[in-house]
DNA sequence: TTTATGGATACTGTATACAATACAGCCCCA
DNA sequence: TGGGGCTGTATTGTATACAGTATCCATAAA
């Protein structure tokens, strides 16, 4: 038998995940024009498709699209930036504070694995596997805070933004020192602190993007990233 | 002349912005069904148009759509409302604390007069007008936070909810409260009390929401609101 | 050599035709 | 009489055709 399961997406949906991951792992880089008859072709399907999952990532902020002229892949500046990881720092801020009270002994203990199996991987290096294990560590206490709309709203952000948050962990050292945050974060956790657990995950964010903001030309590293396929 | 300035927006722009203005005022209420053909008969147009300006509205959380049965305008749940203004109140007060600093003398004027000509509207009990008036004072000082990105999500959140907003403040006896509230928070901002104005914002927030979820079976009010056109 | 103009080309915006699927109602049978 | 299956209809998903416009390049004039 055959993967039939599940089978039943629609061609926009697959086109609209297979754009969005292209622009997400970089092999559509910003600024890049994407039009509708190459993509027909590549995929062999007609436009209608794909243009409506053009709309779609026009609102999720992936394209930017000008009337009668067509779509380009949304860049960043350094404004954007700075921008972003500010307010990456109030909303999981705020939700590490909620968090703190909600939190069952048995989710903070998996914090705990999570991050153990980080350090693991920040002895290996391997930065794209650290970057999903780190963001289940993220996605578990956002949960927590019991707010499914700030949830997504976060999810929509970070997703919208991954390749810079892949950078960021990509610096030297930057893997180590997040373990070392998140030891505290746990720790802040675990005595039901929540004030200290807030400050703790706000700079855990502004700090990422310090790295960022700081050490770079603000555009060289953003303008590309290698694909990856997470 | 004619007022052919402007005039080159594109038939999905225009759809969109009806379809979006017909759910936001209530003309299509929540959990109604959507059909494409009903809407291309109804403004002469074809299903194309239609159906890109659905994909960016499904995006926005106007509509939720099942494949292969068509569009619904999406509706609220009780935890909806808390989780929207719970967001509301963390976004807000970081605006709030940051534009403390940043304000102009003059624009924190501004707001006073805004302010003034609320008072004013309070007495009339003109709640449309009060409404669009309020919005221009938290947008004065959401935009001077100094953040677009932030402002954006605001605006975009706000909009997405602007139905309970209204029948917020609707209440009786909310808009004279907002005024005092507002004159407060004016205060902080001259006094440049970043604590106190985040706080003050806060409150202001979760108050708006309150009323709307303790006073009432949550279900009824939200479900459907008159026309407005704002 | 540089700039302007004209047309060819290619792409976007819209309409329409066709295919696939879901739903309702009806009929048949137990 | 009730339930299950089938068929017809309506609606969504996709393809394609056509119209309008922006862009690019070549050619000509200053």
């Amino acid at each position: 038998m055959k993967k039939n399961v599940e089978k039943h997406l629609t061609l926009r949906e697959r086109i609209l995940e297979t754009i969005r991951d292209a622009i997400m792992s970089g092999a559509l880089k910003p600024g890049e024009k994407v039009a509708e008859p190459e993509l027909a072709a590549r995929f062999g399907i007609s436009r209608t498709p794909i243009r409506e999952a053009f709309r779609q990532l026009e609102s999720e902020g992936y394209l930017s699209v000008v009337p009668r002229k067509g779509a380009l892949v949304a860049s960043f500046s350094a404004k954007d930036v700075e921008e972003f990881y500010a307010i990456k720092s109030i909303l999981e801020g705020y939700a590490a504070r909620k968090a703190c009270s909600l939190l069952s002994t048995r989710e903070i203990n998996k914090l705990e694995g999570i991050n153990e199996k980080l350090r693991e991987i920040a002895v290996e290096g391997d930065v794209r596997h650290f970057f999903k294990v780190h963001n289940n560590f993220h996605d578990l206490f956002i949960r927590g805070a019991g707010n499914d709309k700030l949830h997504d709203m976060i999810a929509a952000l970070l997703k919208k933004f991954q390749r810079l948050r892949l950078a960021s962990l990509s610096k030297p050292g930057r893997m180590e020192i997040s373990v070392e945050e998140h030891e505290k974060i746990i720790e802040a956790f675990r005595n039901r602190d929540a004030i200290l657990a807030e400050m703790l995950v706000q700079k855990n964010a502004e700090y990422g993007g310090k790295v960022l903001i700081d050490e770079e030309p603000a555009s060289a590293k953003l303008s590309s990233y290698p694909d990856m396929d997470l």
